[in-house]
DNA sequence: GTCTATAGTGCGATAGAC
DNA sequence: GTCTATCGCACTATAGAC
């Protein structure tokens, strides 16, 4: 056995978790975040660059998900077919078995403003990169970034509903099911 | 004439751009935008409530339009027409003659990733604003988030296209087209 | 208007693994 | 010896308390 303990990140992440959620992310400060890891706060920041960064670090998985779902689909699919295939793979990462945890983690980032803004940065990243995804398959502009953004609309609004919903339908139904409500929505007439 | 200068805020958001734009965000300090605009530090964090917030202090109009256009719609409005008034209020906020102002504040926020972080947090406060007007109105709540949250989407993304647009088309007919190319992209099929 | 806690950075030192 | 993870310390700027 090392000098040091295994998995500083991991521990910080945990220990972030339940301070934040404990007594909130504004009273928790980076210090007591590292000693309770068992490491100094130079450390912490050598992981995360940032105290809100912790809570958002499995991001780039997500991210690549969404893209590789936007790069696999026929060369034929349209935009709406590219954006299901996305959503399809996003819902692969919260399965039943999750809905504790990333309610309990929605619940930190809800009652503070700074890490909304930091979920929302990722979100609009994910939605860039759907847009480039689909830039790159000959989709115009415009369209390509409407069409991500719209893939994050209902990520959200689906996303929530997920966590909120007692009977826990799976996110990929409710996703399917806010598409639809969108359609119906931004219909003309 | 009094003791001070008047309208210190104006000052203060007008060398905030200048010096954002010049230097960068990070590299200015805000003892440097109290100085230019010949007030203490201590009155800056009279007027915002952070660094970032001095770019941002406009957003309260544009919800109370984008909320107005919601509550005055006819009874039997849909909520696809609720999202249309909204969009239309908003584009009033945007004339041709302000373009130029709003391209260069664009540069300054898209330039630093928390100023994005920052208008993020301001836009989906204006998607929840409209959601919670629909739902005054008696549209259930996912449906309602959903429209608030897609208002935005076609926002984000007209509003990008109006800045970059060399032919100045206005805003509420690019927002209009972007809201066909959506019902394009969601359409069932 | 003054004082202070905290976030975040830069750089060098240290302790182990190889 | 090299490489890598961690620590220690000094420092600035933000932001809030007093």
């Amino acid at each position: 056995m090392g000098r040091w303990q295994p998995d500083a990140q991991g521990r910080l992440q945990q220990a972030a978790l339940d301070l934040f959620a404990e007594r909130g992310f504004e009273q928790t400060t980076v210090a007591e975040l590292a000693q309770r890891a068992g490491v100094t706060e130079r450390t912490f920041f050598r992981y995360f660059s940032d105290k809100r960064e912790v809570l958002f670090s499995g991001e780039a998985e997500l991210r690549s998900a969404f893209v590789d779902a936007g790069a696999g689909a026929p060369r034929d699919a349209t935009p709406g077919d590219v954006m299901i295939a996305a959503l399809d793979a996003v819902a692969t990462f919260f399965p039943a078995e999750r809905r504790a945890f990333a309610r309990q983690r929605h619940a930190v980032i809800r009652a503070n403003a700074s890490l909304q803004e930091r979920e929302l940065l990722k979100l609009a990243g994910l939605a860039s990169a759907l847009a480039d995804a689909l830039h790159a398959r000959g989709v115009r502009g415009p369209a390509a970034s409407l069409t991500g953004e719209a893939a994050i609309a209902v990520f959200k609004v689906a996303f929530a509903q997920w966590i909120a919903d007692p009977d826990g339908r799976d996110l990929a139904r409710i996703q399917r099911e806010m598409l639809a409500a969108l359609g119906h929505v931004t219909a003309p007439g």
